[in-house]
DNA sequence: GCCGTTTTCGGCCCGACTGTTTTCAGTCG
């Protein structure tokens, strides 16, 4: 069975977990969770790479023994450290730490006074009425564990961006219209634009008197409140989202914006950096000794620690500190800067408006070009485009381009990539269109050499221009087809091909870290709604975002270019 | 366990809220 960088992440992360019920050193644990969050992160299977006999890259935050704990993982699948662990402690117990208020601490007496090793004994254990007669727990712990392993087992665990940024919107309305309350904003993984998040970290700077904390609590979509104090708190929606509210004076606005916006790790550098130059940096501002020095805006936070603006996509701990000191930091495309869409269905499959509604709303969202590209045949649920019917809606889109003033469609289609590789149309139709996307959506378990072959081979094809949603993933539904991206990346810039970014909620892929990379081979990617209705097209702010956090610039964007100098970009060059 | 243009040892980010306590540990973000 392939190791994956998350299945290391995931041994890291629960050898963190057990060393912290065991009361090891905290920073030992640290240790292990940043080496989990590294390796998780890192684009290319640090497995493959070493079995290739290449060296391991230099990582930060792991050294040489964890490096060696990654090339054990990566040969035997295994880890004896972590065997070592599950002898000293019941495997399941870590599955205790995903309670609300058990920490390792109460994980540790729950299990030596009362052998409780699994969420069902803790259950037991709290409805027996054992819990409450511990040291240190009260009836309040033991009714709080009761419902949180309830809860547990019912929650939804994060909520994609788009489905969020709804729930955020109306609430932050609601918010706005409190007497006292100066300005709102979400931060958290929402502002950083994280395909999912947990919960909502929302901001509020208002007047000291400002009832804002109530009307939080009292809003009509709470269904529990967690938590309230004067500054912070904390309720769960009706939908099961988490909300963590925090309020605070006008002076502290930028110094509590870069805190809530995290990440963690990244506040952990800055706060760091402030250190070294003997600054205190918290949510309220940055201090030298009792004084304030910053913190009214996010820029003066920055700049007190010597660096300049950091956009908020970019707050990852991956080297955006780094290279903002060399000032090396991007200039990160935006969603003014697409000019078109290249990729969009119509009522001819299973799209839900006309071509001319598409275009029109296209054209409203100010961009200037939209190509229509439908299923092809093989996707007959999605009634996909046969020879003749595409013949047909070319010449559809021929009248309507007569017709239409400031916005041009382009004729494509969205052509299966069958297992062999070859493409669902004959050659004589494809050549005749605009631009080819390839898509797998099909045999999404191939192993990993032959699923990219297969698209390797596509990419070979003369006609082929841009690869849709490159992994294939659908967010808390299906997992990404195994593929080395890498080699897929290099083959696109040999053969003339794009990577496409499906901003489509569900998809949100290429993922960041593929952005990253496809930029440094010098790979174009596009940006692109995926549209089956006219309202769809909102959806490109959140393939913006993807692409920000992928460091993507204007320049790396391949629908960022005005129709003429899109054109050539699209007849491929065939080496 | 990691890391080092002051360091190979001695550091490693910081504050709010809850519950169980009479002054604070544990948890969370």
């Amino acid at each position: 069975m392939p190791i994956h960088n998350a299945d290391i992440a995931a041994i890291f992360e629960e050898i963190a977990d057990l060393l912290e019920i065991q009361g090891a050193n905290p920073f030992r644990v640290r240790a292990y969770r940043n080496g989990a969050r590294t390796v998780g992160e890192f684009g290319r299977d640090l497995a493959i790479l070493l079995k290739k006999g290449e060296s391991l890259p230099k990582l930060p935050g792991i050294g040489t023994d964890l490096g060696e704990k990654i090339r054990e993982i990566a040969d035997t699948g295994n880890c004896a450290f972590l065997e070592k662990l599950h002898r000293q402690l019941p495997p399941a117990i870590t599955e205790l730490l995903k309670i609300p208020g058990l920490g390792p601490k109460r994980v540790k007496t729950l299990y030596h006074e009362l052998d409780v090793q699994t969420l069902e004994q803790l259950y037991r254990a709290a409805k027996d009425g054992r819990i409450r007669q511990l040291p240190g727990f009260g009836d309040k712990t033991e009714r709080n564990i009761l419902h949180g392993v309830e809860a547990h087992v019912t929650r939804a665990h994060r909520f994609k961006l788009a489905v969020a940024a709804q729930y955020a919107e109306a609430l932050m309305a609601h918010l706005k219209k409190v007497p006292g309350v100066k300005q709102v904003v979400a931060a958290g993984s929402y502002r950083r634009m994280r395909e999912t998040v947990g919960d909502l970290d929302i901001l509020v700077t208002a007047e000291p008197n400002s009832p804002v904390m109530q009307r939080f609590a009292a809003y009509d979509e709470v269904a529990e409140v967690v938590s309230g104090g004067a500054t912070r708190g904390t309720v769960i929606l009706r939908c099961g989202l988490q909300v963590d509210l925090r309020v605070v004076g006008e002076e502290s606005y930028g110094a509590a914006l870069v805190y809530f916006t995290g990440s963690k790790a990244h506040n952990i550098v800055i706060r760091r950096l402030g250190q070294e130059r003997g600054l205190k940096v918290n949510e309220y501002g940055v201090f030298k000794g009792e004084t304030r020095v910053a913190g009214e805006t996010e820029e003066s936070v920055f700049r007190a620690v010597g660096l300049p603006f950091i956009p908020p996509e970019l707050r990852e701990d991956r080297g955006e500190v780094e290279a903002a000191r060399a000032g090396h930091l991007p200039e990160l495309v935006e969603l003014s800067d697409l000019k078109g869409d290249l990729h969009a269905h119509t009522k001819a499959t299973d799209g839900r408006n006309t071509i001319e509604e598409m275009a029109l709303a296209a054209k409203d969202m100010g961009l200037s070009y939209l190509a229509v590209t439908e299923h092809s045949r093989r996707l007959t649920v999605a009634h996909g485009l046969d020879p003749e019917r595409l013949l047909k809606q070319m010449d559809e889109i021929d009248r309507l381009n007569t017709r239409l003033d400031g916005i041009t469609v382009l004729k494509g289609i969205e052509v299966d990539i069958l297992e062999d590789g070859s493409l669902d149309l004959p050659d004589a139709v494809l050549e005749r269109l605009d631009l080819v996307i390839g898509a797998v959506h099909s045999k999404f378990d191939l192993a990993r050499a032959r699923q990219t072959e297969r698209i390797l081979r596509a990419m070979d094809h003369p006609h082929f221009t841009l690869l849709a949603h490159p992994s294939g993933r659908l967010l808390e539904q299906r997992e990404p087809y195994d593929v080395d991206m890498l080699r897929i990346i290099r083959h696109a810039g040999k053969r003339g091909c794009f990577l496409e970014l499906n901003a489509h909620p569900e998809r949100l892929d290429l993922l960041d870290t593929y952005c990253q990379m496809a930029k440094q081979e010098g790979v174009l990617v596009s940006i692109n709604s995926d549209a089956h209705s006219t309202l769809d097209f909102a959806n490109l702010r959140f393939g913006v975002g993807q692409a920000r956090r992928g460091w993507l610039e204007k320049g790396d964007v391949l629908n960022t270019r005005d129709l003429s100098a899109l054109r050539p970009l699209l007849r491929k060059t065939m080496a």
